[in-house]
DNA sequence: TCGCCTTGTTAGCGAGCGTTAACGAACGGG
DNA sequence: CCCGTTCGTTAACGCTCGCTAACAAGGCGA
């Protein structure tokens, strides 16, 4: 089998270079991003060292560094990300649906399959944003905050007797529960639980 | 203020020594476990250190090991606990209880009680599992699961037409719903949130 | 072809961690 | 009154970690 030479990982003690397993050569920040997703959703950000990251991909610790500017960075960038599309997503799929009620089922949609489809960065994502340093944090926030008044709006417009200190309260539960499925993954088939899921959220954001 | 000898804080460094600020000595082993909740839900197991664990009660941090045999032991202790309490409080409850709806009711005030009366016992609880050591790791996993069999089994005989595995995937749903609460802490008021709470939970239970 | 840029490598530093060792003050029973 | 037990202390060991330094191989434009 030939390979490009680009994709071989360059190591003179470990003998012959080898090819990169993995997805196909997208960027080396990608693939840094992915891999570090998976081990902090595994053991937690204090739980995963620089050598981890990096063996992860086949390559040595301190390659990170031509990539990103720390271990922090990784993890600010990896919330960044996910922030923003969920964001983007979120705004995208309202204002394509006529109605709340659409509105509503489209949100739910997006973040069944954003949780399924990507499990590890869900699981980072409410989890290690207190290991991420300040100026970033404060973006993130605004960006998670963004996403959940997305919710909040559509939601006061289909129970507009519900104050909106409320209605917050309701998204964040509904969200918890969306992004438990990581946890308890397995049992069901993919679209049994997308749909099972689906209805839970409906109903739980309704009745709250 | 005269305080017993007992209460005070042995420091030769430190000058005269101090009375102990906090609950009215219990064990310290009891001390331990309340302070290192705290500290591992904020920061994640492997983000806390043994000195901050006794900082946090006004000790040194080898202090520690006169009452644990390890860092890892504490969390184990910790989570054997918070299990156990569950499923006994579980059984406490469905026993009590006439009808399973009666029975669903109380399980969830149970868990809505726990989850807002210690919010760290629970988000340690269904974050730190992956770092207790393998003996006690197993035996917390089956009250764990010991615990949700509790609510399959209320719950299948609300609803005898849904499978065991579909209705222990809303089980855990909904306990991840609960269960995020403490970081959507605040906003609303104790009773009101606990009130929507159980709502939200027993209509996402009831149409997953 | 030369030389720079990119992206790897290994070696090592300094800090922080969990843990153990050695010791000391207070208390309680003989 | 002493002496063992309990529960603290400080010091230090060994290990791991994040990060930097110094160097190397391949690609590519001038």
């Amino acid at each position: 089998m030939l390979v490009p030479v680009n994709q071989l990982v360059y190591n003179p003690r470990m003998g012959d270079p080898v090819p990169v397993q993995g997805p196909a050569r997208r960027g080396r920040r990608t693939e840094i991003l992915e891999a570090a997703a998976v081990l902090f959703a595994q053991r937690g950000f204090h739980g995963v060292a620089i050598d981890d990251i990096g063996r992860a991909i086949g390559v040595s610790g301190p390659a990170l560094y031509r990539h990103f500017r720390g271990k922090e960075a990784v993890l600010a960038q990896m919330l960044l990300d996910i922030s923003e599309r969920l964001r983007s997503e979120g705004e995208r799929r309202v204002a394509a649906a006529e109605g709340p009620e659409q509105a509503l089922a489209a949100l739910i949609d997006g973040h069944i399959a954003f949780a399924l489809g990507r499990p590890a960065l869900i699981t980072v994502h409410d989890r290690e944003l207190g290991n991420v340093p300040e100026p970033e944090r404060r973006q993130i926030r605004r960006l998670q905050r963004r996403y959940v008044e997305q919710w909040v709006a559509v939601l006061s417009r289909l129970r507009p007797e519900a104050g909106e200190a409320r209605l917050r309260a309701a998204v964040h539960a509904a969200l918890g529960l969306l992004n438990s499925t990581p946890h308890s993954a397995g049992g069901l088939p993919g679209e049994e639980m997308r749909a099972m899921l689906a209805a839970m959220a409906r109903a739980a954001l309704l009745a709250g």
